[in-house]
DNA sequence: ATCAGAACTTGACGGCCGTCAAGAAATTCA
DNA sequence: TGAATTTCTTGACGGCCGTCAAGTTCTGAT
């Protein structure tokens, strides 16, 4: 494996020189989790923070009823774990990996002693916190107040924006997305195939979508 | 007014000894907002934090449909929700100060400063967060997989628990109760009668609910 | 205390979307 | 590559709950 591997992916650590990359490398432990693997449970200890350093995992949660509510798809670059640094705590949601995984993770008590040595990262540390908080509150407004064809049709055109192209492959399975945007997977096909009825977007084999009218699909 | 006034209300300097709290009151600037009235709204630029020294303030978004969406009840003592303070942007949620509330306020680059001069403000500020988050998670999964009756039971029991009685007044207006549970005015009504039909709760004027039967009530 | 306005309750109605089912398409693995 | 399994699609149906409306209760200001 390379040299700084997933210390050198991590935007925490952006401010970090060379030899102070080989020190976190060093106490960095690696693993790898084949697809459809389990990371970690509801009810874990949450005793270490975690590098996605290639790869995807799904973060979700199970409600009383059993439904499940995915809440982040981590890719490569990611870090999970943080929520928790500084008071023992126990995880609150299951992370499963979607496709092999090679995930990096330092113990708690070491990233602890980091980020007193080095100040930067707690600040770059609160600011993931801040992208993530503010991910989530625009995701509860969402689920909460708009329509399922609403909530997708911004899906879709803010996956597309992300990636700077209006031909995308989904992701997701639709079982996973519809977790995702707090629907079922038959009301995802249900939609999509109406968007492209109105010739908003074109279907391709392998979940790929094509946008014709991104300005028409958000009304 | 009291000497610390503010600063001695909030966790996240709870560290500090006295003359340290002297010299953040001297940077701190107070503010009083009527009830109704606004504290800031999206879009306007994040250039402090605010410290609720006294009232509730409600933090709210609002959707493309213009539908309300209730994400934290500030009370007495707690910090804005704004995580994104070390980064050049703007605010994404309504404040509006639902009965007379002071407020205290440290602007940015003050807040910054102390953060680098006192690490236990940000080591305290990251557990405030994640709280926050871990709070919304749990507010995403409930409102995207619960039904309205799952999810009010669940409101009503979690309050009582956290007041440690069983009778206790609505902290919200059924509206902004509503925007916060994801649902309307008028489906809390029913779902609240019904319960009283069934025994488990006895309504009271003013708001008041008093539970009888929490095993039940959350099934 | 009185009154105006806001908040709440209750009923009727309808639509969105979740559920169940069965067949088609796609993916995986030997 | 081919078969088995998973995923996806489409239809039919029904219930939850949001909307509209009208009446009632509550609240707060004069």
């Amino acid at each position: 494996m390379a040299e700084h591997e997933c210390v050198q992916l991590v935007p925490i650590f952006s401010e970090l020189g060379s030899e102070q990359l080989d020190t976190i490398e060093s106490i960095v432990r690696h693993h790898h989790y084949p697809a459809g693997s389990t990371l970690f449970g509801a009810d874990d200890p949450l005793d270490s923070l975690m590098i996605v350093a290639n790869g995807q995992v799904k973060v979700y949660q199970l409600a009383a009823n059993g439904r499940e509510q995915l809440l982040y798809l981590l890719q490569t670059g990611d870090i999970d774990g943080e929520a928790a640094l500084f008071e023992n705590q126990r995880r609150t949601s299951f992370g499963e990996a979607l496709v092999p995984t090679d995930v990096c993770s330092i113990r708690r008590s070491d990233f602890q002693d980091l980020m007193q040595k080095y100040p930067s990262i707690s600040i770059n540390v609160l600011n993931v916190f801040g992208k993530r908080l503010s991910q989530l509150e625009r995701q509860t407004t969402s689920t909460a107040t708009e329509s399922v064809e609403a909530r997708l049709a911004n899906y879709i055109t803010e996956t597309a924006a992300a990636l700077k192209t209006d031909t995308f492959k989904l992701p997701l399975k639709k079982k996973d997305l519809a977790t995702f945007l707090g629907t079922t997977p038959e009301s995802i096909s249900r939609k999509l195939a109406l968007f492209e009825r109105q010739g908003l977007i074109t279907q391709k084999p392998g979940k790929v979508i094509e946008i014709n009218d991104a300005d028409q699909l958000l009304w």
